[in-house]
RNA sequence: GGCCUGGUCGCCAAGUGGUAAGGCAUGGGUCUGCAAAACCCUUACGCGGGGGUUCGAUUCCCCCCCAGGCCU
């Protein structure tokens, strides 16, 4: 059976340089998970381009993959910032991706910080193909949860009761949900599993650290992009008309608009910067904690990379 | 030395003589195309300290401490 292994873990946990001291040792492409470094011209914020890594000899990029020490990296610059980009388009882009490194005898490698793409690629999240309803998305931006919770019932009564309070009182995801039956006639129709779970041997590393390390961790690296270069990456950004984006308004991007249009200090973005990371380190760790498939590897643990060493070898 | 204002959860901050809003942060959680998203839940037997009045005070009175401002 084909092998495919998967790093996962918070921003700043050390994925990408596992994955590729991983895919050097077993002739491994990378594939990565990241729903923000797929887009172009943002290299700095995503961390695609880590400032002053000196482990990073050559660096070439290309559509759709860069290539760093020789070693592939698939999912970088897949699509321009005013673009649409979703689970499925990542999952339509990888898949065929990992079939096709292991046409040619190598090991695919994901890693990534987005465990919705992460668990969609291998089956261990469904996700569903149907195109968003503008109409019914505007139409919805003026209605009460409850009303398209009603009109979801009209058309599947069955996924409501199986949906839990949580997410009947979130709106984006009932939108969706509708959008889903009033195309499929009911949410189960449109669900998608991805074939590799059963197809492949799949081996889960977990990076992570204890949680003030990774936070340190985090600020420590919005500092150096912030006096390194984050702010000519924006500036850019919105030079060539991408301000409204979804990149932009996101974390890490979001304050530096922010400061640039003179809503707020410099301190002020990093600081929000800083909490939004630490924010979102905690989302991911609740996220992978789900997942009991994953071996976790302590980054802070002094017996980290022997732990690492021996894992390769078991790997060969 | 005198006068004034203020001292409420980690931070910001409402408020009442009858038993402490909210925001942020924190922590937990949900997850079928926005997932670095969206949403849900969570946090002060306590309101600077000590007396007093009262059936009852965080809220009223007295003293003290602290912070800021002003005056001599």
């Amino acid at each position: 059976m084909n092998k495919l292994i998967s790093i996962v873990g918070p921003t700043g946990a050390g994925k990408s340089s596992l994955a590729l001291q991983l895919a050097r040792r077993l002739n491994g492409e990378v594939i990565s998970a990241d729903s923000r470094q797929v887009y172009t011209y943002a290299d700095i914020g995503t961390n695609k381009k880590p400032l002053g890594d000196s482990a990073i000899t050559t660096l070439e990029k290309h559509s759709g993959k860069w290539v760093v020490n020789g070693i592939p990296i698939w999912g970088y610059d897949i699509v321009d910032p005013d673009q649409d980009f979703s689970v499925s388009h990542f999952v339509s882009s990888a898949l065929p991706k990992v079939h096709d490194i292991l046409g040619r005898g190598k090991v695919p490698i994901v890693a990534g910080g987005t465990g919705y793409y992460v668990e969609a690629l291998l089956g261990d999240s469904s996700y569903s193909e149907v195109s968003p309803d503008s109409e019914l998305r505007d139409w919805s931006k003026h209605q009460k949860v409850e009303k398209i919770v009603e009109e979801l019932r009209q058309i599947d009564p069955i996924i409501i009761n199986e949906l839990n309070t949580d997410a009947l009182m979130n709106k984006q995801r009932m939108v969706r949900y509708l959008e889903i039956a009033q195309a499929k006639g009911s949410v189960k129709n449109a669900e998608i599993i991805s074939p590799l779970k059963d197809s492949l041997e799949i081996t889960k590393i977990g990076l992570a650290a204890e949680r003030e390390f990774l936070y340190r961790k985090a600020e420590a690296w919005a500092e150096k992009i912030m006096q390194g270069g984050l702010v000519d990456e924006v500036s850019q950004l919105i030079d060539l008309g991408y301000k409204d984006t979804k990149i932009l308004s996101g974390i890490v991007y979001s304050p530096v608009v922010r400061n640039i249009t003179g809503e707020i200090s410099v301190a002020e973005a990093l600081e929000n910067i800083k909490s939004q990371l630490r924010n979102y380190i905690r989302r991911q760790l609740i996220w992978f904690r789900r997942d009991k498939e994953i071996s976790w590897y302590f980054i802070t643990d002094n017996t980290f990379d022997q732990k690492i060493a021996e894992l390769l070898e078991s790997s060969q």
